[in-house]
DNA sequence: TTGTTCTATTTTCACGTTAAACCAAATCGT
DNA sequence: ACGATTTGGTTTAACGTGAAAATAGAACAA
């Protein structure tokens, strides 16, 4: 391994010297420089990372962190990322971690273990301590649609998605309507579901519709196959339901259309169906499917953007909540 | 900061005697290991990992490499490595890197500057020069789906695919084949494709047929629109084609699909398509695609699998090549 | 007793880098 | 002419850790 020892000897210098002729500091001569910089590549010299950070006390990475980055609410977050890398271009590179299920202990790891100068997490929720402890640190973190009283929160407004996928369907003409929810093995519903659930509950308020817990369905797991279960339990329990609003997401609204088509139900002749997220399949499933459709490209774009500026002082940190409104993308299942 | 001298001073032994404590050594007393990590975890004490790679040589890192990371082929080889962290539970973290187009400064500076302790890259294509100077650096690299003559190369048999595609086609009946690759803003087809194009012509030959260069059509992105102008392409220049071979994937599948519906023209009665990678939506669109699947999932596994055996000694590095062979999932759109 | 061996710990050094303090030679001001 | 400043570096220290070498004290053997 070639080190600035190294580069030193062969040209001769001090390691000071190469250190800051390599960074172009003022008080070194062209000459010099020149010298060193032959050498430098003469040995194919790179620094070593480690001993910059060790020093430094930086280490110019982010940290995204999520439970998961294999479905496609994550992806689109990653993409806006990466659009962000790239037209940003600046010395920041990002480590994802994938916590699978000790999110805490992972969080903890990255501040204290000093893996990267920030984080940018979603699909998890950090616990009070943990936050605490980030801000003791003056380690910046950024939450993408959970809750993080302390931190940056990058909200979606779940609650005025949901009400206005409810008030389409019902001014399409529909009166009966189901809800499907996800609590992916949580005993409690997560944050979004939860506010997904109030927008639906008031939409129908608001026109003058009752909300029943009958009309309410749970999967387990965000899979399509779920969605194709939930329909026949909304078969047999509610057979009169003529409009579904599925919280759960795309994924397991077309299990429910796959599900409906196969008993010979027309979509949306006999149930109009609004999912979530509007994902890319979305547009090309039988019938296209009504979904509302989260910023989440320009979210992951954005957040990325915040924290370079952060980390480079022209922004200052302070616990803050921006909502995102989403939209209702229009197309036939209603 | 807490370093380990405040922990050290705490309990009033050395810097050493906390080391070795909190690592359990045999020749520290349990009476002062007890004091040791009292003290470490009255201060909240975490170790440095900066130091720690600095002095150890080893990062506990293993670099995943790629162009994106936000297509479904990315995803489905992530989702397999992501599996793999966790049945494995090995003190090995993944950062994933993302090259921009910059891939073989990126490589470089994973190995020189001590990123990683070894890289699983995809979607790129190291040079012979990034390939030697990783080989000198004993640093091991595990390339999916691409050349790497000197590293471990995880193979897709492209070749089989398509001719497997190819003679399912053929064997339906069909006489006149069309070809779609993706050329992805090269100037040369990418080596997967290529294998493709070869096995496409060579299933044509083994079946008395012949290939036109005619029948061949380009794409620049592999997006869902760039099927649609591929298919208006093809009616222009070849209105008598019966069956589609898209080697450039599903989503672009979709689009030619969509466009030969929207001009009215069944499938697969007039016209049959296979495309390839058999992402998730290629079940649920209408008519559900028959396509080429590919076993990513298992290939994403394998390669952590395989790496953190190197990086733990129980395997020899030694450039090799392994063929993963994909299978034809049939569907209704033949 | 007195040297020898073992045990539990401490001291010193190294990892590769940047920053701070230092210094010799050249240049400047008066 | 001669101290003061500037130039272009060099030497030393520091970052937080782990490994090797050193050591003090106890146990032990003859």
């Amino acid at each position: 391994m070639i080190t600035i020892k190294d580069v030193a000897k062969l040209a001769g210098v001090s390691h000071t010297t190469v250190s800051l002729a390599l960074r172009d500091s003022p008080s070194i001569t062209d000459k010099t420089k020149e010298k060193v910089k032959a050498a430098a590549k003469q040995l194919n010299y790179h620094p070593n990372y480690l001993a910059q950070s060790l020093v430094s006390g930086k280490t110019n990475v982010i940290g995204v962190v999520s439970n998961f980055f294999s479905s496609t609410f994550e992806m689109e977050i990653l993409k806006g990322i990466e659009q962000s890398i790239v037209t940003l271009n600046t010395e920041y590179k990002i480590n994802l971690f994938a916590t699978l299920e000790k999110n805490d202990q992972v969080l903890r790891d990255i501040c204290l273990g000093r893996h990267a100068d920030g984080v940018i997490l979603f699909s998890i929720s950090p616990s009070p301590e943990t936050i605490k402890l980030y801000n003791e640190n003056n380690f910046p973190m950024i939450v993408i649609d959970e809750k993080a009283e302390g931190a940056i929160e990058i909200a979606l407004d779940n609650y005025h998605g949901a009400y206005i996928a409810t008030e389409h369907l019902i001014n399409s003409g529909r009166k009966n309507l189901a809800l499907v929810l996800g609590d992916s093995n949580r005993e409690e519903l997560g944050l979004s579901q939860k506010e997904r659930k109030e927008g639906f509950i008031q939409a129908l308020h608001d026109h003058g519709l009752q909300f029943s817990e009958r009309n309410q369905f749970f999967i387990r797991d965000y899979y399509f196959e779920e969605g194709q279960l939930v329909f026949k339990r909304m078969q047999r329990y509610c057979p009169d339901v003529d409009g579904i609003f599925c919280a759960a997401g795309d994924t397991v609204a077309y299990g429910i259309m796959m599900e409906a088509k196969a008993n010979h139900i027309n979509i949306p002749g006999e149930i109009s169906i609004i999912g979530y997220d509007d994902i890319f399949a979305s547009s090309i499933v039988d019938p296209p499917l009504t979904s509302v459709r989260q910023p989440l490209f320009k979210i992951g774009k954005n957040s990325y953007a915040s924290m370079v500026n952060i980390l480079e002082g022209k922004e200052e940190f302070r616990p803050t909540k921006f909502v995102y409104e989403p939209q209702l993308i229009l197309r036939s299942s209603v």
